[in-house]
Order: C-alpha cells, then structure tokens, then sequence
DNA sequence: AATGAATGAGGATTCATTCAT
DNA sequence: CATGAATGAATCCTCATTCAT
C-alpha cells in the first residue's frame, strides 16, 4: 500500500531476476521476455528501467562483482594474521566451488564478457583491484597478485572438475605462494 | 574434378568459422546464418552436416581443446629439466594473455557452458587431466594440480588487466609453487 | 498445384500489396505485418524476399514510376501532331488527378521521401527525365521542361482543390507554354 | 520569477521543434518523446498542450502555411506592376527549390497528407487560394490559377532535379503563362 | 498546472529448422 | 547428396497514452 503509482523496488527485482536467469540459463538466455516474466514485471518495464539489455546486463554484473568483492573483505578483514588469512582465503575457495556454484557461474559468464568487451573488463580490472588490497595487507603487493590468480585458478578447476582436489591440496598451494623461499 | 562431388574440407571449414565467429561475437552470436556466412557455405549445408547449432558447438570447442592441449604438451615435451618445464610453463602463460588472445576467449566461452552444461564439463575435465600430464611428469601428481591452477589464474588475470604483471612475477609464482618448502 | 513449394509470384504480390495498402494509409503506415496480411502472406516471407523495409518501399515505389511513366509514353507517343500532344497532356491531366486519385497520392508520398531521400530523389530524377522525352519531340528541349512543371503543377492543385478548375483552363495554359510569342 | 510559473512560449517550442523534425525524418518519424527531446520539454508536457500525435501535427502544418502565404504575400505586394511581379515570383521559386529546402520538403509531406486526408486537403485548399490572390491582382483570376500551378511545377521540379534549371527557364515560363497570345 | 512513471500493443528483424527439389 | 525457399516464433525496442502525484 502507500505506494500508488510507482514501484521504487522493481530496478532492484529486476536486476536480482537477471543475475537469477544468467545462472540457469546464461548471457545468451536473457531476453527482455523472460526476464519481465521471472521478475513479474510487465515486459514494458524493461525498457523503460533500462535502456536496453546492455546496460542491463552491465547492471547486474556491477551489482555481482560489488556482493562478491564484500564478501571477500569482509571474510579477509576477520583474518588477524597471516595464518587466519590463510584460513580465510581456503574457505572463501572451497564455498565459490563446492555447493550451487552461483558466483563461480556468474563469473565465468562475466569473463566471457570481459574478453571481448572492454567495458566488462573495466568491471573485471576494479574487482580485482579490490580483491587484492585485503591481500595485501597481510602478504605484500607482489604475493597478494600471485595468490589472487592461484585463488582464481584453484576455484575455477575445483568447480569444473568431477573429482575437485581436497581442502589439504588448497592449503598446501596457498602455503606455498604466500611462503618465501 | 579432382575431389569428386563433394568438399570435404567444408566440415572442417565450418568448424574454423564458428570459432572464430564465437571470438567475434560469442557463443550467443552464432547462427546458422552466420557461420555459413562465414565460412562460405550455403545456409542448407549447416544443417546437413550438424545436426544443429548444439552438436556444432560441441564439435567446435572439441576442435579447440584438442589443440590448445596438443601446443601444451608439444611445449612441454621439449623440456628436459624442472627448470625448463618453469621456462616453458612461463612462456605459455605469457603468449596465451599477450596479444589477441584467442584463445582465452574461447576458453572462458567454453568455461561459460561449462559451468551449466555437464556435457561441456566433461569436455573440460578431459582438457585438464590431459594438460596436468607433462606437468605432473616434472613436478609430481600434487604440485602438476596446483601448477594448473595457478597457471589458469595468471594467465586469465594478465589478459583482463590493464597493466598485465611482467614475466618476472610469473615466473616467481611458478616458482614458489613447485618448490618444496 | 505444380509449382509445390515455391511461389514466384510472391515478390509481387507484395510489392503491389505495398502500393495499395501506401495509398491508404501513407507511407508512414507501412509495416510488415499489415503488408503481409494484405498480401496473404506469411509474416518471415517479407524480410525473406526484402532485405527490409527500406528495400521494399524503394522497390514499390520503383513499379510504380515504371509503370506510370510507360502509360505517360504511351499516350503522347499516339500523338501525331503537336495539337494532337496538347490534347493528350490535357487528358493526362485530367485522368491524374480526377477519380480515385491513386497515381496522385503515391506520387506525393514519393515526393515527400524523394525531398529527404537522395536514393528517391534518382528514382524522381530519371522519371522526370523519362516524362520529358516524349515531349520533347513535339515541341523542343526547353518547353519540354517548363510544359513538364506544368502538367506537374495542374495536376497536383487539381487534386487538392474541392472546386478543381476545368478543362478549358488546363487547356489553355498548356496552349500558352507550348506557343511562342 | 517575471513570468510567474508557466512557459508561455513552450507550445511554440514544440510546435518549431515538430517541423524541424518532419524535414529530418518525416511525418512517420514524430513521435512523443523525439519531439519533447528536440524541443527540450518533459514527456508529460506534450500530452499536455496537445490532445494527440494529430493535433500537434495538424497545428504545425497550419504554422507552416501560414508563414509561407505570408512570405508570398509580402513579396508579391512589394512588386507594383507586372513585370515586378513576374520577377518576385521568379525570386520566390528560385529562392524555393535552392539551398536547404526546408519549405519544398514540409510541403510535400503536406500534400502527402493532404491526398488522403480531408482535414488537410482543406489546409492546402486555403492556401492556394490566399496565395492566389496577389497574383490575380496583377494578372486576373484565371492567369493567376495557372500561374500558380506553374510556380508549384516548376519549383518541385528545380528542388528535385540534380541539374535544376536555369533562372532564364523560370523566367520565360512565366511570361508564356502570363501573356496572352 | 504539470510531469514522469508505467505498460500493452505493435514496430523491424533474425532465427533454427523443415522440406521439396 | 545437397540446398535454398519458406515460416512462425521469438528477438529487442519504441510508442501513445494514461494517471497518480
């Protein structure tokens, strides 16, 4: 009620229903139908939300990349040393690729993205630049880059592989990496 | 003449077309159209040769693990030291983000299916148990998965910055992951 | 029966369909939805024999001259003297713009997208030229061309007056641009 | 603060901005929005100061003509004899079918309209006869009806012609039309 | 008095696929 | 064996208009 005329919470529903229906179905399955009808909203409203399924879709991996990148510092912000880090960061791997695979989905799809659109790429470069500073604090600049890819890299091969490696291997990778000769 | 009445290098012709359409546009910008388009072909010749856009699909990213594996091990094959498998990973990695990256394009498109298409999945299970052969043959089982890992990272965060780390960087991650503590 | 499952007079269905259906409701009320339905076709019919919407008009409208400028030849090529011309050009006129009107309305739409369109502006170009011709014959390059404006002028005003003038007027003044001092 | 709280000039603006817009894209292309956006008014305000898409449109044409019948009004009165008189409208055809045309491409998307619809066949029909009447004065009711004819013949035919003729033409048609034999 | 949020209808076009030849 | 003609469904997007504020 209250509301009358306007509905302030559809940008947001709809966005949620973009990033819903990138997960079953991929970028390729967005269409301003479907995405009207899973977000129950009249197929009018997408277009005039927003100006096309570009900026849609940008939208919504904007919103995707911000959730993830607050997760990651606020899971790495807890870490009080650089063992806790440690630990923090092998959970962060073993949740993104165990379980529904939501975000691991997400970014690939935003990856593809990213390699043949700058714009996406933009995205792609700020979220790792993110990404990295948490890291940093507790390994350094140079080691928070190298153990950003190996996340990347661990996460990615666990979820695609039919018998991902177990929670030690990951350990003993991030040992490795944040661990001078 | 010659050949007879057919073409027999129209499959393979139409298979090269669609990956380098799926660069061009992606995998949501192939169309029968298209790639008969591209490739030269008449539009009834796709669906004569694949049963549909799904089959030719997964026939053309066959093609590309094939071959993006068969470089891999070729370099491999040529080293003859742990240090010259490091050597060799390292140029890898450097070509496959430098340049036009082709190739990880059509892996983060591939990566893209993956993630929702068990059929894709397995494709890249295979990929992976294949490339982690002449890795594990310099470096052991355990440490030629943690390699792979950290290889698929470097190389994916180099393609999607701005300011790609130098080989110098590589190199000490290789480094420290295949050196035991 | 015997044509199976092709049907080649297809294309021109449709363009006349496009004729009738810009008589009635302008150009501006040309779409492929009301033209196919008007010519009994099936909707991907038209995008499958026209590129599009711009290719279809052109093309309409190309008939169209054609076919006006053929009767406009044939007409004044039945006239033997330059009195005998003087009494067909009359008649033209008075054919053009009394009736219906059809031949006048599609010209005014042509008109109107040959004022913005260069690629119509040649399709009116090489009608007026083709108009002339046969005039020319009969009285000479230059009074070909003001007697061409005329007619142009007399049938247009004609058409849109509710007391159109009769046909001593348009007599006369083609008597007085055909006559020298 | 001056004018207190309303914009009176605001309908002039939309209506200025809706022939600016019929000479870029034509009748077919006024919409709502392109016309708010020309003339820099919000959406709402369209609907607002005009019943519908046909009201403005009819307004704007009556705008038009008026401002045309009144340049050739105060030109023909300007000329105090025949011969002045000849000249003026040679000026004015000239003046008609050179440079931008702005004039020529309003008023064939008028007659346009005109040809199928009654509501401007009787906008054209007032025109004409206005613009008739200074001619008539110098050459009598019947030579101004051809006349007029001529001048609309002849200045379409210079503004679509890519090798329009010569002031000289213009000039002797109009002496054959306006001197009796 | 003035406006922007909202929407269903309809716009052009692309498409995978079928099938007669 | 090979192909191009054909089509209905679905695509994105624009639109005039309504109406609560």
């Amino acid at each position: 009620m209250a509301t009358g005329h306007t509905d302030p919470q559809r940008r947001e529903r709809i966005l949620a229903a973009t990033l819903d229906h990138i997960i079953d179905e991929g970028v390729a399955g967005v269409s301003h139908r479907k995405i009207a009808a899973r977000a129950g909203v009249p197929l009018g409203s997408m277009t005039y939300h927003f100006k096309g399924i570009d900026q849609l879709l940008h939208e919504a991996f904007t919103h995707f990349t911000d959730h993830v990148a607050a997760i990651f510092e606020q899971r790495l912000n807890g870490a009080h040393s650089a063992e806790q880090a440690r630990e923090a960061v092998t959970d962060l791997i073993h949740e993104l690729s165990d379980g529904p695979r939501r975000d691991l989905i997400l970014t690939h799809e935003l990856y593809a993205l990213a390699a043949r659109h700058p714009e996406y790429r933009e995205l792609t470069r700020k979220w790792m630049i993110r990404s990295r500073q948490p890291l940093a604090r507790h390994f350094g600049a140079e080691t928070a880059r190298q153990l950003d890819a190996l996340i990347e890299g661990l996460a990615l091969h666990r979820a695609l592989d039919t018998a991902p490696h177990d929670r030690q291997l990951t350990r003993e990778a991030i040992r490795r990496i944040t661990t001078r000769a």
